[in-house]
DNA sequence: TGCCAGGCCCTCTTTAGGGCCTT
């Protein structure tokens, strides 16, 4: 049975990644793709994956950066439609992202705008990586994912791909931990209390799980 | 005309500044 609130398990959750116009929801931007992979402990069941219109035209530096042109988006779904339909598909699941507060900010903009919610709790695969990889030259997904040498299938900067790459870093992540701390259930309470603690007590916290 | 993100985290810190991450 999945579980809400504190006693989620980190095992059963929606990875997400959005493709936005910008880097805020609060200047006007708009997602533009939304990918997401779904773990069921500990396997990926499903995926979703769509462009969306966003209603407005995205700039040269967005075009090159996840090569989603205007003329791509001309033909796509509305937000509204898209976001819908991916409420659907995320349920009561938590959620993972990379650098989630990004993502979130989105997913709550986006949500709105189709007076749509969600029940499940955020943590975050760059926090915690910054606690649990601390040999990394960097907490970019493209460099942790070169670095902990996971699947990849080459492509960056799209929704489902950069997803498909955050939900093999999360697996990752949770085995690395799971090494140190062997007998716990990793919740999301556990986790993201991890994710939060102070370097110096990083140790301390594993070992007292 | 000029404005233009924000949370996290480190340090030359807390009456602050700046780098890291995400598009």
């Amino acid at each position: 049975m999945l579980v809400n609130g504190d006693m989620a398990l980190a095992h059963n959750v929606v990875v997400l990644d959005f493709e936005t116009t910008g880097l805020s929801p609060d200047n006007g931007d708009r997602a533009i793709e939304i990918g997401a992979v779904k773990i069921v402990n500990g396997e990926m069941v499903d995926t979703f994956q769509s462009l969306m219109n966003p209603g407005k035209k995205v700039n040269t530096f967005i075009e090159q950066y996840t090569g989603i042109s205007n003329a791509m988006l001309r033909d796509a779904p509305s937000c509204q439609i898209v976001m819908n339909q991916f409420a659907d598909f995320i349920g009561d699941f938590s959620l993972v992202a990379h650098n989630a507060s990004f993502d979130k900010k989105f997913l709550d903009a986006e949500l709105d705008y189709c007076q749509r919610n969600y029940k499940g709790q955020f943590a975050c695969s760059l926090l915690l990586s910054r606690r649990i990889s601390l040999d990394a030259p960097n907490h970019k997904l493209g460099t942790l994912v070169a670095y902990h040498q996971l699947p990849t299938e080459g492509l960056f900067h799209r929704a489902l791909a950069d997803a498909n790459m955050t939900a093999h870093l999360w697996l990752y992540q949770l085995a690395l931990i799971q090494q140190k701390a062997p007998h716990v259930e990793l919740t999301f309470d556990v986790i993201n209390r991890l994710s939060r603690i102070p370097k110096a007590k990083i140790n301390q916290y594993l070992t007292t799980l």
